[in-house]
DNA sequence: CTGAAAGCGCTAACAT
DNA sequence: ATGTTAGCGCTTTCAG
């Protein structure tokens, strides 16, 4: 009992268990259980009937080293919680669901050294492919990705300078468009409120892109709000409370998510207040959950499934290519602002 | 080249190649590279640079081959999207944080053999400890489960037979308490909204609670109805409006979770209903993102961070143990209900 | 169609 | 404090 585990129960079942069973060869066992190769009808009813009979769970940790193949794709994302990166599982596992990999996620919590230890351990199991989300990430992360030798696919962003692949929306250019939207539709005085600080790097281009969009037009930003820890109704009703107690003249809020967006679209109908004719209020992910509310929030939908679906795409086509894709996000009207002049 | 993928870019870096860039033999390496047994400061420091200098990420796949240890523990819920699961990871990831183990998501979609595939992957990966969302699972899932020789903890639900230990609720339990709530505050004419067939055994047994509690007081449910697909506002809304053009003398609606609910609290509201008094409103979870609708829904707290940092703790004492823990789940007044009698 | 031999990259156990 | 040896359970390769 060399090596073994203290723990273990029963010593685990091997090919030789099976194939001793079945009366065969450790390797035509092999080869039934993985549909290689030529058996015969009989060998294989055999060897699959003992295989069941036993219990037999074949060891992936043997196999991938003899065989130097890791069906696994590698996925950092920063958090769970946030429900934008399950939409981006949910691209990927749609999409390999055809294939023989697996999707293994790992979490950073927007922490750029946790992430580059998250990237190590992953790559340290060999995946088939990896796929991080955002293009910041620590120096030495970049360069393990870039040595990985592996398909490697940041998503969600393209505004940086990508590794290897990158699939996702130009967030500058999303918080431009919005500011255009905006303005093209009469509104002046006009507030962010969002996360601008901290990890999140796209929060923080779209307001830079829509800084940007209000230069254009010669407007500037009335105000800026910013909050630390988890978006939600809660959080979006109290920054927009703040913010209108300190400028009851604005007439556009602008959120970092759908999230906040629609807890002050809840403060805002709560105080009388007509949307979107007195104040008119902007998010940004487009969330399903939130069609139900009194009013459609506008907003700009962020791609999620499509970006997750297209990485994947990359990855199992095991290309180690550096293809940047930048999809469009579209913007979408709702109710919360006026029709375009 | 013997087994290798064709798609490899370089050959891996192996333990042998920092060993003889560093002078060392490879065991002296892996010990470095581990921290273990007593290596000389002199080394160690060679080995690090000689590591970091080539980029060598160690192989995990031959390691816990080698050592018949993989500091893995599986997950297997039925899906990401619906945030109950993210916080049970949470909950597990907080509490593994203090160990070497690394928890590794399999999603099942609520589909028992789509369920029983993804625990045999897990299983064949070896992993120290299983945490499967439920009780209810395919004969051939529970008998790997049972033989796999590492902890297994289901969790989530304590109102069955598991198969090793378990870490819940009892639905039936909490289905019965909200009953017991809503009769003591005078309600009688009594709606149910949500999910009550297919895959969801919680739901149901929180259902089958309720009925049975309010069975106890004589009184019978007034009306019930269900929906396929994703909760949400707009689906607790749409099925609010249907059920309460149907019997507009309901006093109380019961949803499967404050989803829906909050969809069901902004249609009456909108329809100038007087809460709690016309009529009352209870979900069931407790999630912090709906903290700023225009009311606190009446809830019950799923306790889910605890079930999975519980869970993670018998795991991670590596325990192969059948202990049931029943977390006891708290109803949470807010402001939809009015007060006892 | 089936089997035998060799070895994947690492670590436990036993030297020294 | 460091090295040597012998596998872990499987798959690749080559031989029949």
């Amino acid at each position: 009992m060399r090596g073994r585990n203290p723990f273990d129960g029963k010593p685990q079942l091997t090919l030789r268990d099976v194939a001793e069973a079945a009366g065969v060869s450790e390797m035509t066992v092999s080869r039934v259980l993985r549909n290689r190769g030529d058996v015969s009808d009989r060998t294989r009813v055999r060897v699959f009937e003992a295989a069941r009979e036993l219990g037999y769970v074949p060891n992936k940790i043997a196999g991938a080293l003899a065989s130097n193949r890791v069906n696994l794709v590698g996925v950092v994302i920063p958090s769970l919680s946030n429900m934008v990166f399950p939409d981006i599982l949910g691209g990927i596992g749609k999409m390999l669901d055809d294939t023989p990999l697996q999707p293994v996620i790992g979490t950073s919590h927007y922490d750029p050294d946790t992430e580059e230890k998250v990237i190590y351990e992953m790559l340290s199991w060999r995946p088939s492919g990896l796929i991080v989300a955002g293009l910041e990430h620590t120096t030495a992360a970049r360069a393990m990705m870039r040595n990985a030798g592996i398909p490697v696919v940041e998503v969600m962003d393209v505004d940086g300078d990508p590794v290897a692949a990158a699939v996702g929306i130009s967030h500058i250019r999303a918080g431009q468009d919005m500011a255009r939207e905006i303005i093209a539709r009469g509104y002046r005085r006009i507030g962010y409120l969002g996360s601008g600080s901290g990890g999140d790097h796209r929060a923080r281009k779209r307001l830079e892109g829509f800084r940007k969009g209000l230069d254009e037009a010669g407007v500037a930003l009335a105000d800026s709000c910013f909050y630390e820890g988890m978006s939600g109704f809660g959080t979006g009703r109290k920054m927009t409370a703040e913010m209108l107690t300190r400028l009851p003249d604005l007439d556009f809020l602008y959120y970092n998510t759908d999230m906040n967006a629609a807890g002050g679209l809840l403060y805002c109908l709560e105080n009388g207040m007509r949307i979107p004719d007195d104040i008119g209020l902007a998010g940004f992910n487009s969330f399903d959950v939130l069609d139900g509310l009194p009013m459609r929030i506008a907003t700009m939908d962020s791609c999620r499934t499509e970006i997750g679906a297209k990485a994947a795409e990359l990855i199992a086509a095991n290309a180690l290519s550096d293809a940047l894709i930048a999809l469009e996000p579209t913007f979408l009207e709702g109710e919360t602002v006026r029709p375009r002049a």
